[in-house]
DNA sequence: ATCATAATTTTACGCGCGTAAATATTTTAT
DNA sequence: ATAAAATATTTACGCGCGTAAAATTATGAT
């Protein structure tokens, strides 16, 4: 191994005995390039430690091999998941993911899309706000450059969609806690910055009214991404002033319930489904740490891995083809119940 | 607003009468050129709707604006929270931040110092797997570029380190813990992944030995990053083993804690400092979740804020200067004790 | 008004690679 | 072996911008 370093195409060029433009034809697409000229680039490659420069290649490529990845909020373990996957499938397909967190904020939503602009990426996969998006913002950008969203749908924009199928586990999960003891209250805020949220609060009335049964929301405020404070701070409240009408409480999303519980504990309310408990806590999405709560979150699992995946394998089979979908390709996947101690 | 969009410099010269080196100038730095001038230029973008493009900027640059940032972990809410925060004062410093997670692996931390380096970063922020890095291999990354290192130090590499006093942070628990009951037993995992825990642990036997106490460890098995059920396991086992030989436990991060916390409730062991409870437990770190969970954990605060800006401080300026530092600049941060129900 | 200084413009070249067209070579099929 | 098809090479140009040097213009203090 010299390791002599090469500056650029052209000196591997003549080292390797390829020429250059045969050099970019391989490095755009290995399988371009016949096999024993790409025995010999590798070859070459070994002995001489060089790649190619990725701000000369991108100036002039139609595409890049850039995929965008932007998520509401990183610092959610839940999209810190679903990102890590994506990411994986992203360099698994030979692209490269750019990923970015608007940290909650509209602002920095828009700018994640127009940084993401600037890049020219292949795709992006993009899990919006929600009601916090400037929707405008990210028509525009869906125009310029292909996009599918995930997680959170914004009217028809993008390409595809791949989420959650709010209705059939809220319902999943209405009926489970009806079956096994009191009907849930709902508790959610009331000005939730996410659409799935708002399907989730249908979904229950829904669901409680098939059952024949009166719908009963506690709605909290708060509008931050810091859930389990806003859960911890409206369940304090909501206990404290007995706003509880039943011992079952499904909150609209797992982190909230992790707050609660906090709230619930400090109020000395034992939480759980056996007898000496005073209440019942239910959740929804399978966050990470609802194994770890005390008692464990029984919530409803989200397919991660079946979004991610399809999501990515969307975004790749548009980039391939090169052109824009016939029509947007929505695909909703169903919840999982998640029994565990608390409900 | 014609918002008739411009395709390179050279029109937005024309359109705007700045000849192009100017306005090259101007993008490097708005300040380098004449108030004048800034303002016509400004005047111009406002109406025309341009930027430049930037692999081509990038292409030719001594240095991008671009800067790295590395974190071990980046579903763990501590290292997606201080990214955060690094990322704003990244931007404020007028650079492109780019955020990459190791996901807990050797392979990724590698390949993430290899994307790093094809994109030519004027520097790099790194928060080092610990034990599983490849040293030799970060090494030579620091050799080629400015690097800071924070979190966690591996030995004497990088420009410069920020991360936590563990010495003092643990001794001041461990007296704390003392002072307020029975002496603590220190619960980590055998063979951590990080040299923090190390340093945990020698502190922690040393404060022991300080208070004329025999220091007592549980060191429990794992070697991935799922830290909560590798605490939730361990914390099973001893407890069912009876490994613990005082009422109070102090594991060596946030995370094992709440995994330990999840143990003790199935096993019925009421926690806290009060009347009733048959257990004390602290944590280490001040996780997010670490005042949610039951009982709030008592743990100790690193200063997330004076670590992120520190070391966004340090690397813009070995960027600014354009010179290694002569000595490595080691700063350690103290932490605060933060008492909650818990112990 | 005068001059020294600072900023800008002009001119020109280079960065590393993509890509197209024409030509040459290799592979595959007959 | 020979022709047809596939692949590689040669040549040449362009991408959008950084940057250096020299010439020009604007600025600000006296």
């Amino acid at each position: 191994m010299s390791e002599s370093k090469i500056r650029n195409m052209e000196e591997l060029a003549s080292v390797s005995g390829i020429s250059r433009p045969t050099l970019s034809k391989y490095f755009n697409d290995p399988e371009s390039v016949r096999a024993s000229t790409r025995k010999k680039v590798e070859a070459a490659l070994e002995t001489y430690d060089y790649q190619p420069n990725i701000y000369a290649m991108n100036q002039n490529r139609r595409l890049t091999k850039n995929i965008g990845i932007v998520v509401p909020y990183l610092a959610d373990p839940f999209f810190a998941e679903i990102a890590r996957v994506i990411e994986n499938l992203v360099i698994q397909g030979g692209f490269r993911p750019i990923l970015l967190s608007s940290h909650g904020g509209t602002g920095q939503e828009i700018e994640n899309l127009d940084s993401l602009r600037s890049i020219r990426p292949a795709g992006v996969l993009l899990a919006p706000l929600g009601r916090n998006s400037d929707v405008a913002a990210i028509e525009r950008f869906c125009a310029d450059v292909p996009t599918v969203l995930f997680d959170n749908s914004i009217g028809d924009l993008g390409e595809a969609f791949f989420g959650l199928d709010n209705p059939q586990s809220i319902k999943m999960m209405v009926n489970y806690l009806f079956e096994t003891g009191e009907p849930p209250i709902f508790f959610e805020m009331r000005t939730p910055t996410n659409p799935n949220a708002y399907k989730r609060r249908n979904a229950y009335i829904e669901s409680m009214e098939a059952l024949d049964l009166e719908p009963k929301l506690i709605q909290i405020e708060g509008d931050t991404w810091d859930f389990e404070d806003i859960g911890y701070q409206g369940g304090l409240e909501a206990i404290r002033t007995r706003q509880l009408t039943t011992d079952t409480v499904l909150c609209s999303n797992d982190r909230l319930a992790i707050g609660f519980l906090a709230a619930a504990y400090e109020c000395g309310l034992r939480v759980g489904s056996g007898t000496g408990c005073a209440l019942r806590v239910a959740g929804h999405d399978d966050h990470p740490y609802a194994r770890f709560t005390c008692p464990p979150l029984t919530t409803v699992a989200q397919d991660y891995s079946a979004i991610a995946t399809r999501s990515v394998e969307a975004i790749l089979k548009l980039i391939e083809s090169g052109e824009r979908a016939e029509q947007r390709d929505t695909t909703l996947f169903e919840g999982t119940l998640i029994k565990r101690a608390s409900a």
